[in-house]
DNA sequence: AACAATACCGAAACCGGTTTCGAAATGATT
DNA sequence: AATCATTTCGAAACCGGTTTCGGTATTGTT
């Protein structure tokens, strides 16, 4: 039976030179056979079975994953299109993000496909070439504007995706994101049971949804507080550290200046330091500040960035959870979920140097 | 002739739906046929060739890429494995790199498969998996040890690779490489000409090479200006900033503590600024620090970190190159190249305070 | 006008797997 | 022992392309 056996003298083969044929003629069986033998079929007898499964592992073989795919008319593959960097990127997100999906995708047999924008085409144009080329059956998104190009053309060519923060269209597709509104809310919360009752807020970009939701929370926990909305304490900003040193001075030289400033990130908040250190304020003593993506550098500088931080790693998983149980099921219901961001005190916000809190009784 | 039409009514397809038969059908053609004339061979009559072309525009035709590579034999992708991550990244380098090697990568049809090191399994173990199930051509290997398993797993299967970074047996592989030894020859050099004698270094693990050589050129550059090495002023670290404040601490707790010190990498700069502002030293009027690695926030703090700096984008672009120029001829003598990182001065180095110069006039 | 050379395209094999279908062999039933 | 149900495997189609080979049809040569 056995005596179709290979060169007695067990030679070393490189790895991946053993295809599927190969196997068969060695056990005088056909490929088919095999096939169903290696992928589990109840058709194949225990022995038959056993004997391809020792033949397999003795001789290394690994099946050819593009043969594998094209037979079963999918690629196993998720594409990641990063999108254009600003010059020089301030935070880690992307390379933790990229690193927990990547690993959760493993778990699901899945691989990652990362491709960069070319900032001199369209948004979009990445997607439709990995689209139509079928390089990808699905994609992760993230750093989502409200109205979304890459979202209307995914939906509209009805290709699965998640994306990583909301959108105008958000009822229509799966997401995941952080309740930067609650976010900004504690952090308001925090401020004013300090004592603050002069806030300003840099922004980020108005294309930012989440920018904008933590804007809202912010004024929701004014108004909540009966503070009233100052518009002049509310500056744009752009998410770099920039953007944060100019809305500080244009916080800082007014008449009133504010006690603390909430930054829509850690980048806005570092350039507002530095902006703030140079028009002489005292951090935390003269301007609280808190920024908000937790990245691992705000704890080395002085004072330690006050900051909103959430699990980057959590973050991808859920992702990938939502995006595996979409492609298995795309005609389950859109679902959706919100992880929350907690505020870790480091030391860049404290009680003002004056406190007056006037009207403060008619609150909680 | 074209009464082999599609429906009339031209009906919007979904990206991606022909395929090359279709097209033949179409247009009364075999698929070799149109296989063919899309892909430029001689032996097609411009006539026909035209017609495929504008049929295959008109239909949106592209072809699956799965399918077509499994027929010629290769992936076009190159995988990137990224190491186990410390828990808290502080640069962006990943980011970025892997920004410039995906877009560098695109020029030449070549796709990036970014892959995630699972930290409870060998190291080499990603590596073999891609390699035995073809997923990939070749790969980019970063962050490299001096006697690096994944290189000597390559270099055993003859499986295409470069480099960023050299390793023990340079000779066998392409690599590109910052020449950290003249980075910091250079670094030291200039806190040398500041008038600092005592200079304390951090450095890396032993495990990496690069650190070694970042230690080799602050030697160089000590012996080349006649100053003494102190063992104790090298101290070692990890490439984190937990180390460098350890490290710190140990340097300026000496009876004659150093006047500046050189880092291995802006991380562990960090954490030696940390260190010296918790034990009362002023930087840079009492003790200068020089980081590496260029990171932006490096900007942003106080004061703002001088640090040896490369282009992030010319180490991508210039792999791609090594490795295709492997890949397109695999029996190529290895080739190496070396970049430069610049001394950009941003504040934290300075003169020492009290400077005593004895020896100074018996060199350069 | 007969023949050789060339241009052009069809037929078919191939890449390396998966999956359906049917036939042969085996076992169970009466 | 004949019949039927099951188990087990082979044969072949298929996924969607690429590439080799050979056969017409056309052109060029004498």
């Amino acid at each position: 039976m056995n005596d179709v056996k290979a060169s007695p003298e067990e030679e070393w083969v490189k790895s991946g030179e053993v295809r599927i044929s190969d196997l068969a003629a060695e056990l005088g069986l056909t490929k088919g056979t095999v096939s169903r033998a290696l992928n589990g079929y109840e058709d194949i007898s225990k022995k038959t079975r056993k004997r391809v499964m020792e033949a397999a592992t003795k001789r290394g073989y690994v099946p050819t994953t593009q043969a594998r795919r094209l037979a079963m008319g999918l690629t196993e593959t998720i594409g990641l299109v990063l999108p254009p960097m600003p010059s020089q990127p301030v935070n880690t997100f992307v390379s933790e993000f990229i690193n927990s999906v990547s690993a959760a995708l493993h778990l699901h047999g899945y691989d990652l496909l990362v491709h960069s924008a070319n900032s001199e085409e369209s948004e979009v144009e990445p997607y439709r070439r990995l689209v139509q080329s079928r390089k990808v059956d699905g994609f992760i998104i993230f750093r989502t504007n409200e109205k979304d190009p890459r979202v209307n053309y995914l939906l509209n060519e009805g290709f699965p995706f998640v994306t990583h923060g909301r959108t105008a269209r958000m009822a229509e597709h799966d997401w995941f994101d952080i309740d930067g509104e609650k976010a900004f809310r504690d952090a308001t919360s925090h401020l004013i049971k300090l004592g603050h009752q002069r806030i300003g807020f840099v922004g980020g970009g108005k294309e930012f949804f989440s920018a904008q939701l933590r804007l809202k929370g912010f004024r929701a926990m004014l108004e909540e507080c009966c503070l009233e909305k100052v518009p002049s304490l509310e500056q744009p900003g752009d998410l770099t550290g920039q953007g944060g040193e100019i809305a500080a001075q244009n916080l800082l030289k007014q008449t009133r200046p504010p006690t603390a400033i909430l930054c829509a990130n850690d980048a806005t908040a570092l350039g507002v330091m530095k902006a703030a250190r140079e028009l002489g304020f005292n951090i935390p003593e003269e301007l609280s500040v808190i920024g908000y993506d937790g990245i691992a550098l705000g704890a080395y500088i002085d004072p330690p960035l006050t900051t909103l931080t959430f699990s980057i790693e959590e973050s991808g998983k859920e992702m990938v959870n939502l995006l595996m149980r979409r492609l298995k099921s795309p005609d389950l219901p859109v679902i959706s979920k919100l992880a929350s961001a907690i505020l870790k005190l480091r030391g860049s916000e404290g009680p003002p140097s004056s406190i007056q809190n006037k009207n403060m009784e008619n609150c909680l």
